[in-house]
DNA sequence: TTGATTGCAAAGCATTTGCATGCTA
DNA sequence: TAGCATGCAAATGCTTTGCAATCAA
């Protein structure tokens, strides 16, 4: 948990901005949760045992880890953006189902590089990118979808595809 | 611009649904507006001309539009939806400057196998896929940035990366 | 001390919805 | 005639903001 703090600190200091203690729980209460958390729901874990806390804090909070490359944005298409921890998991794409809400994380290095030189081709300088696939889930083909997982998360590590 | 009303009655027929004039309208509007109209754009141009034709309508005629396979969503990451038009427009994918707003379209074959590579590997029946590459456009690196373009458009046809 | 950070409630925005009325098949 | 489609305004839900009070360097 310490290399985000790290990086949190080298870019408030660039841009010449100020610790908080506040801002330090809900880094904390972030980094504890599991991936695509959304602002709300992370606003609701941190306020109910810091009734201190207050919303915009969290939302300017995870607006400032996006910034600072300690967290990544994420659009799962469920009309809320969600955030996810950058530093330590390796960049991967998701695959979201539309029947159950459940996600599934990969990476394909050759879809990076494809992605890279269909930039280059036109002297596009990319600086980040945003890859999901909508489909069905293999339990939901087989019909045995379960309820609507109303907060996506998955786990396990990015399947990797070659 | 035949084709797309063919493939919206028989998806309205299909699914015991009716025609409507007003909603044939909205279609005529949105077949010839350009690129990536947003929802709120499409009702001002439309209601300009046809009072008579309000907000939830064209909310909901996109949404059919998109159901039926006649339009796609887009998110450019601006804070609103965008639509395209689906049927005659060979699939593509988006490049989006975060400094003019300008979008860029491209295809790449290998990619799209990629994905379903991807996606078979776990059993996972795709529908629909979106991928953006957010970064900083030739242009804007000359530093030659335009300003902000609002209802970001490009009209040549998608660049083929191979 | 200076200027960044915060909480609160209010504002903003895009989008959706309830309901009475109008249309289409 | 039955029931989908529509307009309006109100409701939603997420996110941002104005401002006075607090806190960090």
């Amino acid at each position: 948990m310490k290399a985000e703090r790290k990086v949190l600190d080298r870019y408030l200091q660039d841009s010449r901005r100020k610790r908080s203690r506040k801002r330090d729980v809900v880094l904390e209460y972030f980094l504890r949760s599991s991936s695509h958390i959304s602002a709300e729901d992370l606003y609701d874990l941190v306020h109910r045992e810091h009734p201190e806390i207050g919303r915009s804090t969290v939302y300017r909070a995870l607006k400032l880890f996006c910034d600072s490359g300690v967290a990544r944005q994420v659009d799962l298409k469920d009309g809320r953006m969600r955030y996810e921890h950058h530093l330590r998991r390796p960049h991967h794409d998701h695959m979201v189902c539309t029947r159950c809400g459940q996600t599934f994380e990969f990476i394909c290095q050759e879809i990076e590089s494809l992605q890279e030189r269909a930039a280059a081709s036109i002297a596009f300088a990319p600086e980040s990118h945003s890859l999901q696939i909508y489909g069905v889930c293999k339990d939901c083909r087989r019909g045995e979808a379960r309820p609507h997982v109303e907060a996506p998360r998955t786990s396990r590590r990015p399947i990797e595809v070659k």
